[in-house]
DNA sequence: TGGTTCCGTAACTGATTGGTATCGTATATG
DNA sequence: CATATACGATACCAATCAGTTACGGAACCA
């Protein structure tokens, strides 16, 4: 996973891949809970069970650390390739947040909360949107809401881009400011209230009810 | 607007309460510009040609300064009692997020980004909630949708809590994560295929159209 | 066995920071 | 004028931190 340069070494002792991942965890553990300034890396080594040394062979700087984290994190998360398929839109969003259980969803978002600083401090972060652990969220919706459509089950004229964005973003806003995770009844009122009928909402027809 | 011990002070040289705002707003500006931990003392006192002793007179600690700047923030931002009145509840949605414009926008939204660090590493705050730059917006949305209510604009049985939140939370996935404010087109997108839907769906007849 | 690379521990360095104290000056009361 | 407070500037202190280095031991290969 560390993207610099590897050595042959094809001589000595092998580098231990198990370090990696301890580490890795280890920085999103630290993320989620004390941020990126919060975390040192002197902690990280700490919590991982790990030196310094064996830190900075693979990432060079704390930045890069962090980065890689990110990607290790958004990596487990949802699998395109292995989304709900339940026959109607309802049941594949109302799948799609609920495998998952409560504290792993937690950690990530406040793991997400804990990057969020890191992108004040570094602005050229934030162009190229690596990051963010939200965008696998939408591509997720919009592949439902496409399948939905090509069923016939909502409109062909449906703003799919548009309503791919709201649970997502409904989850950035409670985990990062107000720091509590979706529950399964917010969901239902956001799936049968908002998203299903914004879907089914035709541009030309406001007064459609 | 500093809350601590305050001396009656009938002696001596007056405080001068335009240091306060001085250092209020230069501390807005660097949240923006390089987060809660970018943000040091120093720098602050810097930029409001201030010395670091008189802002320690004010507030005692750089988060007591941090938290008032944000609570300065809010109080110059929308006011509850002067919401716009067009008739129309479409109109009035659209015209509460018209009037400011757009670098002021941009500069409080970032901001905003620059305080959610600063929750990841005291806990504490994040139960107060008295940093959220969000709130008094989701407050009148849910004014201008009770007033549409009434107006029998809507049906009694909308879900007004859950709608007033829409849009505030979309600005905040976009500044936060996407680092853009909201566009006119997408406010109206939203307004339109989004909020009033939601408002006019009623819970029980979920396939209305 | 010997050379090489990895590992964890720990000491170290240079820079930054929150917060305090001091100083000379400005502004107020009595 | 005497006293008291506020002001900006500056020096200062103790703590923290990113990143480096040294060390002794372990794993691998020739």
């Amino acid at each position: 996973m560390p993207e610099h340069d590897f050595p042959p070494a094809t001589r000595g002792r092998r580098r231990d891949p198990e370090r990696d991942v301890a580490i890795l965890e280890a920085t999103i553990d630290l993320l989620a809970e004390v941020g990126y300034d919060g975390l040192s890396t002197a902690k990280v080594a700490d919590r991982a069970q790990a030196g310094k040394g064996t830190m900075y062979r693979r990432w060079p700087t704390k930045t890069d650390l962090v980065l890689d984290a990110v990607a290790h994190m958004k990596a487990q998360q949802i699998d395109l390739d292995a989304l709900p398929d339940t026959g109607s839109l309802r049941g594949d969003l109302l799948a799609l947040f609920q495998p998952q259980d409560r504290a792993q969803v937690d950690r990530i978002l406040r793991a997400m909360a804990g990057v969020v600083s890191m992108i004040s401090q570094a602005p050229g972060l934030a162009e190229t949107g690596d990051y963010s652990i939200f965008e696998p969220w939408i591509a997720a919706n919009t592949i439902l809401m496409e399948r939905a459509m090509t069923r016939g089950e909502i409109p062909a004229t449906a703003d799919i881009a548009l309503a791919a964005q709201i649970i997502p973003s409904m989850a950035a806003y409670r985990a990062l400011i107000l720091r509590v995770a979706i529950d399964r009844d917010l969901l239902t009122r956001l799936v049968d209230q908002v998203v299903l009928p914004a879907l089914n909402e035709s541009p030309t027809n406001l007064a459609c009810c």
